[in-house]
DNA sequence: TCAGACTCTGACCGATCGGTCAGTTCATCG
DNA sequence: CGATGAACTGACCGATCGGTCAGAGTCTGA
C-alpha cells in the first residue's frame, strides 16, 4: 500500500489546505487531515515533523513574496514607501488570497508561533509605509483599516478573477490612502513598481 | 467566603474580558478565568451555564447598539443606507472597541455559535449598505474592506481616545465609498443618523 | 432552633488534542 | 536469497478541555 513519499505528502498537503479553509487551523484535528487522505494521523507526523510544519510548507511560497516586498521596502519613505507598497500588498493579497482564506481571522495567535516570528516585524513595516511612514493619527488608521480589510476581503472574493480584484482594490487604495506631505522633495521613483 | 452572588459574577466577567483579550476566546480556558478570579472553575460554572454564556452576555450591550442599527437599516437603499451604515458601524466599532478587541480574529468561528447565529445576517445587510445596495464588484469589494479594517483598526487603537478615532474613521469611510448612483431620486434622509 | 436556599468547592468525567513508538509491510539491491 | 531502509500503522501517552456532581459552609427567615 505504500505509495511514492511525494504522492503522499503532497496529498497530505492538499488535504490539509481544503480542511484548513473549512474549519481553520486550530478547528482542524490532523486526525481531520488523516481522514481525509485515507490515512493513519501517525502516516501524518511521518512526513511532517508537527502540525505547525505542515502549515509552514502551505504558506512558504506567500511568505517569501511577502519578504521579497518588505526588502524592496527599505530606504523607501514617503509617497515612494506608499506606492510600492500599495502595488506590492495588493498584489501579494490577490495572489494568494486562497491561503490567506485558509487562516481566516487566526493570523493573531499563528503570528505568535516560532516559524512565523518575523512575520509581525514585516507587517509593522508595511504598516509604516502604507501610512508613508506618517505620524499623523489619520494616516496610520486607515493603513490599519486597509491593511487588515485587504486580505479579509480577498479571503472572500476567491471566485472573483484576479484582473477583477486587483484594479478594484487598488482604487480603493488610492482613494482612500492619506495623501502624505512631501517631507523630503523627493522624486517619484515608480520605476521598481512592477518589477 | 460566600460573597455577594452579584459581586463574584461581575469579578468573574470582568476577569474573563482581560483573559480574552490576551488569549482570545478559545485560547482562554475556564481554568485560566478562575485562577485570575482566584475561585474554582466550578464556581465559574455556577454562575454562568457554559462558556458561550459568559461570552454572549460580555457581549450583550454590543449586539443591542448592532440589532438597533440594522433596525435603522430596514427600508432605506442607496446613499442614505450608505450614510446611515457609515455613521452607525463607525460609531459602533469606535464605542465597543474593547469588546472587538477581545475577539480579536475569532469572529467567524465564533459567529457559527448558536448565540451569535443572527449576527450573521446582520452583517450581511450592513454590507449590502455599505455598498449602497449596488451589484458593482467594486463597490461590494470596497465595503467588505471596510467592515472588516475597521473593526480591526478599532481593536488596535483602544488607546486613541473617541474623538480622534471617530472622525479619522469616517473621513477615510466617506473617501473610500464607492458614490453610488441614485437610481431612484431618493432626498437624502439624515434626519435620523444621530438618534 | 432548624429547614431551606444560596454560594462555593474538590474530585471526577468523557472527549479530544498533538505527538511517540515499536513493529509490520514491501520494494530494492548486493 | 537475505539484508536494508523507506513507508506506514495501531496502540498508546500525557495534557488539557468544558462540564457534572455530591456535598460542605454560610446566611436568612419562619
Amino acid at each position: 500500500m505504500a505509495r511514492a513519499v511525494s504522492e503522499t505528502h503532497g496529498e497530505i498537503l492538499a488535504a490539509a489546505a481544503r480542511r484548513f479553509a473549512v474549519t481553520g487551523y486550530r478547528g482542524t484535528s490532523l486526525q481531520d487531515i488523516a481522514r481525509e487522505v485515507g490515512c493513519s494521523k501517525a502516516t501524518v507526523l511521518y512526513h511532517f515533523a508537527n502540525k505547525e510544519a505542515l502549515l509552514a510548507e502551505l504558506m512558504a511560497p506567500a511568505i517569501a513574496v511577502l519578504r521579497d516586498l518588505d526588502d524592496r521596502l527599505t530606504g523607501l519613505t514617503g509617497a515612494a514607501a506608499q506606492q510600492v507598497a500599495a502595488v506590492g500588498f495588493v498584489d501579494l493579497a490577490v495572489r494568494f488570497r486562497r491561503e490567506i482564506a485558509l487562516l481566516r481571522g487566526e493570523f493573531p495567535e499563528l503570528l505568535a508561533q516560532p516559524a512565523f516570528a518575523h512575520i509581525q516585524q514585516i507587517s509593522e513595516r508595511l504598516r509604516d509605509a502604507f501610512a508613508g511612514h506618517s505620524e499623523r493619527p489619520g494616516a496610520r488608521i486607515s493603513a490599519l483599516v486597509l491593511l487588515a480589510g485587504i486580505p479579509e476581503a480577498c479571503a472572500e472574493f476567491v471566485d472573483v478573477p484576479d484582473d477583477e480584484l486587483r484594479p478594484a482594490l487598488l482604487t480603493l487604495v488610492r482613494r482612500a490612502v492619506e495623501p502624505v506631505e512631501s517631507s523630503l522633495p523627493q522624486p517619484p521613483t515608480t520605476e521598481d513598481k512592477e518589477s
